[in-house]
DNA sequence: GATTAGCACTCTGATGAACGGAGTGCTAAA
DNA sequence: TTTAGCACTCCGTTCATCAGAGTGCTAATC
């Protein structure tokens, strides 16, 4: 059955009220709200609504509450874009004025701006350093056996990691090291680099191969096993909302927003694609599954690198995030191509 | 008025009971349980113990529940040390075998044993570098404008810090500049480098003043800007006491722990001490006035350079804690050690 | 035929009385 | 000095009651 005209007016209302009370809506509420129909109309069309699925009932005597069917249809079709009002869009770019040190302090800044002006949590994924470009490599020496392998992209983002080296290698060999990768990988993607480097090295720099293999590991395949790449705030805003108002809720959602691999592999997925919600169900992740996170993917060159998102309950105001991410996605833009003013 | 033997045994016993039970603890409760005196004895002596501050009463007809002046006479004279089991230390110990790989990884690993072991809030601090002595300096040039310097200190820590560069210095000059503050202050503490360095740097090395104010940031004051000085682990784990049934309770705590600013000045100051124990209100932390903070100190080369410890309930498991941080600080001291088997 | 007024019914949440349990303070006896 | 005994207090639970909000259904109305 089609959803008519006076359906979808019903069911918007009913989601739009929903959101922001959070207590189930009744037809009487609705009719005296300022609908043009009677209540008795408005509980006809509710029986319809909930027999196909868009609406449920806690209890047989309280009001509807929408489906996860509901919010599907509402922000795929029924939403009207929110747009922020002129203090919030200008609260919103002061985040990004301060904080333009480093591409890191800005995302994290980016996190913190998102969870203060949703009220909802913020996850931020740092770039993805393998679709970047190789700009400078340097190995500094640790202890003999041990060196610090920093990595920079064009992107400007720094990476650090330990790595292990031949004890007969020393710190002059290290830099020679360095500027020979340098040199020849510079303006490689790093992805490619890892592949490049493994024919290369061995022969041209004549490297050993456990070392080849642990430069390899600092060059692509460290930031899995980094917890630090994914940039979470205002864990705590859930606990606002009456859906957390159970201890034992709260702590389960905090504990899945906390496995920061899952989130990371969350924010990647989603960074293909511009923007994305997922409701309820439809996240993997256990402990969302009341829950919607939404997203959006941030560009560095025109090539997407990463994405950053919120996570609020599942009746939480998608017209408004979405509004918001939106603007956060042109600012964080506008100010990592400024890192990259050089080219 | 002086606490007889037969108070201290009674007391004692109260707050045994009550860290483990959370309810407050009655004298009939007591005389039943193994106290070798009937319940009105204890009773007088619960009222004389109320009078003198020791115990307090939730209300007229319950049992009654030790005072923070209790805990503080338990802490300091009346526990008795706990000793952990065989494998509660094998696990502790399983802790620290994996992630060698750096610093930072192995406080991380620690934060996380921390919590897991205690079930309470884990804390560590990262080492305050101003304490280490410098190894290695290394500039990378990001922008013309902007570089990368990369600080790494005899203690294996690394840190990265984003600077201003007159333009007109290229890669080579920072490269050239990279090496001669690492031969010059090598081996110098690194809080003895700052005033050195201005001294210094302007006439030999010829660098201009706001050169080095900016080098200056990137070696001493960058940490207070750095909020990853602290790790945290366990922050959920409070949500599982009674103490946190009401989420806005757990939400202040929360709040509070996850101000790392804070955190890491309260852990920054615990570090010139072996062993602190802060109980309730003597915590300076609005949020931190129901709990107990317990910390220890770590040491590297015999300087002690940090701390760690655990956030728990006033009503936390004093002994058990104590014996498990002594067991870890002993546990980090070997591995941090290991990390210096250069010298 | 679609809409609506009206009515009987249901379920929740708040309120208050009743009560058993645990604990106390006090007194008098051991 | 210690303890048995007793009257009393307060909490948490249970149960009944009741107002409020909402529903489904039927019959009247447009």
């Amino acid at each position: 059955m089609e959803l008519d005209q006076r359906k979808l007016q019903i069911l918007r209302a009913i989601v739009d009220e929903y959101i922001l009370s959070a207590n189930p809506v009744g037809s009487k509420a609705l009719s005296r709200g300022g609908m043009k129909w009677s209540s008795a109309t408005i509980r006809n069309e509710m029986a319809d609504l909930e027999t196909l699925g868009y609406l449920a009932q806690p209890h047989t005597s309280a009001g509807r509450i929408p489906s996860e069917k509901a919010y599907r249809l509402y922000v795929d079709q029924m939403m009207q874009r929110a747009h922020l009002s002129d203090e919030e869009s200008r609260l919103l770019y002061g985040y990004f004025r301060e904080h333009v040190r480093d591409v890191d302090a800005v995302l994290r800044s980016t996190a913190k701006a998102l969870s203060e002006i949703t009220h909802y949590t913020a996850l931020v994924m740092m770039p993805d350093i393998g679709v970047n470009r190789l700009r400078h490599l340097q190995l500094i020496p640790l202890t003999p056996g041990k060196a610090l392998a920093v990595v920079v992209t064009d992107a400007g983002v720094s990476q650090n990691t330990v790595i292990d080296v031949p004890e007969d290698i020393g710190p002059e060999e290290l830099d020679r090291i360095s500027k020979a990768i340098t040199a020849r990988f510079s303006d490689c993607r790093m992805s490619a680099v890892s592949s490049k480097l493994v024919r290369e090295l061995g022969g041209e720099l004549s490297v050993r191969a456990d070392f080849v293999e642990s430069l390899l590991s600092a060059l692509c395949d460290s930031q899995s096993r980094d917890r630090r790449m994914v940039e979470l705030s205002g864990t705590t805003n859930m606990l606002e909302y009456p859906e957390y108002s159970d201890v034992s809720k709260a702590k389960t959602f905090l504990a899945t927003v906390e496995q920061k691999d899952d989130m990371y592999r969350m924010l990647k997925k989603a960074s293909s694609m511009e923007f994305t919600v997922t409701i309820g169900s439809e996240n993997e992740q256990e402990g969302f599954q009341d829950c919607s996170v939404v997203t959006a993917s941030y560009r560095v060159n025109g090539t997407p690198v990463g994405s950053f998102g919120v996570i609020g309950p599942t009746r939480m105001d998608y017209a408004r995030v979405l509004s918001i991410l939106k603007n956060v996605q042109t600012n964080l833009g506008v100010v990592l191509q400024s890192f990259l003013k050089e080219e």
